[in-house]
RNA sequence: CGCGGGGUGGAGCAGUCUGGUAGCUCGUCGGGCUCAUAACCCGAAGGUCAUAGGUUCAAAUCCUGUCCCCGCAACCA
């Protein structure tokens, strides 16, 4: 019988910055799926990769001094390590920057254009000629310029635009016709009622305004805007070819059977893109899963609040195999999860530890000691064996079922029933007992037996999950039966062969001491969590120097400046005299500060840290020479300064000793 | 009234669509056992299911109002 194909894609990673836990997990989900329809027998094709293009890169690679394309290769290595390291067996992977993709989004472009479903538009918005940009109506900040608060005048910049109104009514039907199109469900709702049921914009699909992007072949003063560039990725990976001539691997294994992406990008991959299909003539994908995302003490993870954790660090301190456990345990189907370092050991203590690597170690250690390691009846059954004898031979029918919905912990936790009613089965049959009487012997042997062979059958239901260890509890047991259809018959396991010494699968973490470790206490911690956000943090101040003067760069990528360029920078300190709210905001607070004789008006966003009477009658350091700029339409002119910590947390810089208001500071 | 998610024993969650005695894991307390990584097994305590109304023989579950938390959007000069 011929192998039933399965295609499975993660979004592809951005390269502006190195991903953290939260964008690994994706990967690592992706990986599992795959990896279990592997072991099921399905021929699996896991593509993976990065997204290249855009503005936000340019701009990066032209702040750090380098050419987008290098700071694309740093970036997509870095991503592709951090996949490696986590084990993530991904067939592909694809780079927005490979030829073959440019080619076929170029392709795909023409195609769509040629046909009429892209046409040139332009683009109405507001140009404000001081800043060269263009703004959206809403983007303005009381009917001006958001950047230098000058006027601005109606503009229109050319653009292509995708026809989405077209194909609107096709895809209602087809999300209609076909419940599990979206997941989880309650999505599809949300797609359905806030996008598709007020009806479709048409997408702008170029742009004129920067030019690392794939180019539009026959008007290249455009680059094609993300969405046409990004999601075609999932087709020009296995050649397909728009004008028919598609490579062997799109004829094998599209349609996508599912495309897992973050919830946030919801919308791109259930309007646009199977619009986009439809256009070009190409089935739709089966379904896309949109995942949850994984907090860190329930907030999102960002570099601007300081909680950002990587894989690579966790990694250092935990080992792969217990952070995809964790990733994949606490992350539910349809809600976020959450992720401390505290929760993370306790998991791993009582699920890694406890309950898996004691059972298979106490198990193993028995047969050592009563049988040599060499068991040699396994038919001395008895009524109390019957639970334990059902559940394993159950048990992958179950991950099945669960992994037939996307509901990886689920699968997780029907293994663990089954390990936690094997240590039950150990205190039932109360081995050690019987050890003592020799008459007893074969159904010490059986009840032995039956316990490795449990372990056994969960080795394989986890190596999708756990790939390291579960290949150590086959190595320790010593089978080599290990194929998916022989979990579904109890007693696949070999008789009369040796099992190896017992050894720990995981170690206990001592959580007092491991904190220590990773709050930096101890010296030559591998953890740089909180280091590495101190660098980040600098790094960004860097950027903003080098934007004040563009003779930083030959200075080198270090970011360093001239005390010359220091001079530009003129601070005084003030005295706040007034401070209030401003409307409609929840960070932004508006101080008027006395400086010498002048009084300025100056917005700053610490409003989540002062309230404005805290603020009221404090001398604070200004920076007096900024381009004034207005803020939820008030005006600010300059800056106050206050330093950032780790969690995010803002401290108003002050002078220590008493000094007078206007003082010059250097 | 910008959009969305959530509030269930100390912690993390399931149950809500398809009303019918409130469940799981961790933690705590008590007990058992000793093969094992102070692990494992058994038992107990602990919840007016955010809140106020409504529908019903019956509501965590359906309807309405209110409060709180969290994301997104706008805003950190």
């Amino acid at each position: 019988m011929e192998k039933q194909k399965y295609y499975i894609t993660t979004a592809i990673a951005y390269t502006s910055k190195t991903p953290h836990i939260g964008n690994t997990y994706e990967a690592v989900l992706a990986d599992s799926i795959a990896r279990y329809k592997r072991l099921e027998g399905y021929d699996v094709f896991f593509l993976t990769g990065t997204d290249e293009h855009g503005q936000k890169i340019q701009n990066q690679a032209e702040q750090e001094g380098i050419k987008p394309q290098q700071h694309v290769d740093k970036i997509a290595g870095e991503i592709r390590d951090i996949w490696d390291l986590m084990g993530t067996s991904y067939d592909k992977f694809i780079r927005t920057t490979d030829d073959y993709h440019i080619a076929t989004v170029q392709k795909i472009f023409k195609k769509l254009y040629d046909q009429g479903d892209i046409y040139k538009g332009s683009y109405e918005g507001r140009y404000c000629t001081a800043c060269e940009a263009f703004y959206t109506e809403t983007q303005l900040v009381e009917g001006k310029c958001p950047e230098c608060g000058k006027d601005v005048e109606k503009a229109s910049e050319e653009a292509y635009f995708f026809k989405m109104s077209k194909y609107a009514d096709r895809l209602m039907k087809h999300i209609e016709d076909n419940p599990k199109f979206i997941q989880p469900e309650s999505r599809k709702n949300e797609m359905v009622n806030n996008f598709l049921k007020p009806g479709l914009q048409d997408l702008c699909v170029s742009r004129t305004s920067f030019n690392w992007g794939v180019p539009v072949d026959f008007d290249n003063k455009h680059v094609v805007y993300v969405w046409i560039d990004a999601l075609s990725n999932y087709i020009s990976a296995l050649g397909f070819d728009p004008n028919g001539n598609n490579g062997e691997l799109f004829n094998k294994y599209w349609p996508a059977d599912v495309h897992l992406i973050g919830k946030d990008i919801l919308r791109f991959h259930t309007i646009y893109w199977p619009i986009i299909l439809m256009a070009l003539d190409v089935v739709l994908p089966k379904q896309i899963f949109g995942h949850p995302w994984l907090l860190v003490n329930n907030e999102k993870m960002s570099k601007s609040t300081g909680n950002v954790i990587y894989a690579k660090d966790l990694v250092n301190l935990f080992g792969v195999d217990a952070i995809r456990y964790y990733v994949l345990h606490e992350m539910p189907f349809a809600q976020d999860g959450t992720m401390t370092y505290e929760l993370i050991i306790s998991r791993i203590n009582s699920d890694l530890v406890n309950i898996l690597g004691n059972l298979v170690n106490r198990t193993v250690a028995m047969v050592n000691k009563y049988f040599d390691g060499v068991l040699t009846c396994n038919t001395c059954k008895e009524d109390i064996d019957n639970e334990l004898i059902s559940m394993v031979s159950n048990l992958t029918n179950k991950t099945t079922d669960k992994m037939n919905d996307l509901k990886v912990t689920d699968s997780l936790d029907e293994i663990w029933n089954v390990l936690r009613r094997s240590n039950k089965y150990i205190d039932e049959t109360i081995p050690w007992v019987i050890a003592k009487d020799e008459t007893m012997k074969d159904r010490l042997s059986t009840v032995l037996y039956n316990l490795l062979e449990s372990i056994r059958v969960c080795s394989i239901a986890l190596s999708s999950y756990l790939p390291e260890t579960a290949i150590r509890m086959q190595k320790m047991i010593n089978t080599n039966v290990i194929d998916f259809e022989s979990t579904k018959k109890f007693g696949g396991l070999e008789l009369g062969i040796k099992v190896n010494d017992a050894e720990p699968l995981f170690l206990r973490i001592d959580e007092a001491k491991k904190m220590e470790e990773i709050l930096g206490k101890v010296e030559n911690s591998p953890i740089e969590i909180k280091k590495e956000v101190n660098k980040e943090v600098k790094k960004e101040n860097n950027k903003q120097v080098t934007k004040v003067d563009t003779r930083v760069e030959d200075l080198g990528s270090q970011g360093l400046i001239t005390i010359d360029d220091f001079a530009k920078i003129n601070m005084r300190i003030g005295e706040v005299l007034e401070c209030k709210n401003v409307d409609k905001s929840d960070k932004l607070l508006v101080s008027q500060i006395k400086i010498d004789d002048e009084v300025r008006q100056i917005v700053s966003g610490i409003a989540k840290f002062y309230t404005p009477e805290q603020m009221i009658g404090r001398k604070v350091v200004v920076v007096t020479n900024l381009k004034p700029v207005k803020l939820r339409g008030v005006l600010s002119e300059g800056m106050v300064l206050a330093a950032s910590d780790n969690e995010g947390r803002l401290t108003l810089v002050t002078p220590s000793e008493e000094v007078s208001g206007g003082a010059e500071v250097r």
